[in-house]
DNA sequence: CAAACAGTTTAGCCTTGGCTAACAATGTTG
DNA sequence: CAACATTGTTAGCCAAGGCTAAACTGTTTG
């Protein structure tokens, strides 16, 4: 076994900074963050073919490709994984549509993304940086502290 | 050119679920996100390395392996892309050491980690919770957003 | 209605970050 | 000090997510 040096404060949770976590903690710490990074492009692919079809009413590869900022090719490569996994239904060259756990997960996606942006913005961020930012950490927020940043939002929109 | 539909609110600062930014803007949030995934892995290696040193005295490869659940061969890999991007300086079975930029590194992600750490504990989200998000989202918390949580965090303790 | 243009797909390439299996070096200990 | 256990490295595989170039489809328009 390796991590067999001091062997103080193995359970104690204090302060990051202080001392290195358990290894089966810090595992899992990295882990996690190495499994959302698995569905996140997905969900924000899918986050976005939900919101074109809102507000466009169709959701073409090209528009995905000019907003992500990324080339065609790509996009299309992306879609057919997407339609593997049966989150969008396509015909070759046409317009695409969410299926029902495309739609469920756009809905999630959406949700959680709004409830960061609008914290964020409670929080006193500017606008531009707070769309940044709640980008990034939208999927890496676990549900506890999102229902925080909720209520936090909330809170503040009282007073 | 794509996204000719609806030409309103292609300016306003609104809430993203009432309508989509502007293209450039989108783009620029996603890109942004791809760029940060991509020094992600590298700074979360060399704040592991610093911590290690720091509170270990050394940095083994096993240990690295095992706090990231990640194989062995993996981390030799990861080692000898730090070693050519010049933050870590390694001779073969022999423990790790940083560079001076390794160290500058490690000290600026080690902060923003504990900044990013603190302030979702004072926000009120259970320890090991927090570690997990905190680890996710440390990457992607802009400057303007760490100055502020950092404000509220102290803010919180005086009370 | 044919040509030109815009949009989509395919093929083929590259890098990253995982893995396992096999081998090499180091360290420990009977 | 030889054998074994631990640790580290190498080789070779895979999937994901980028890219460019080329081929194909669909739409608009002269």
């Amino acid at each position: 076994m390796t991590d067999s040096k001091p062997n103080a404060s193995l359970t104690a949770p204090s302060i990051h900074g202080d001392a290195l976590p358990p290894v089966e903690q810090h595992a899992q710490q990295y882990a996690t963050v190495r499994n959302a990074h698995e569905t996140e492009l997905i969900e924000d692919y899918v986050e976005l073919i939900g919101d074109l079809l809102t507000h466009r009413g169709e959701a073409r590869a090209a528009d995905i490709a000019n907003r992500m900022a990324v080339s065609q090719a790509t996009v299309s490569k992306m879609i057919r994984r997407l339609n593997e996994l049966e989150l969008v239904t396509s015909k070759p060259y046409r317009s695409l549509f969410l299926t029902e756990a495309g739609q469920k997960m756009a809905e999630t996606s959406r949700a959680r993304h709004d409830i960061v942006l609008h914290f964020l913005r409670a929080l006193g961020v500017k606008d531009a940086t707070a769309r940044i930012d709640a980008e990034g950490m939208e999927h890496h927020v676990s549900d506890e502290t999102l229902d925080i940043m909720q209520r936090f939002t909330e809170q503040q929109q009282k007073s």
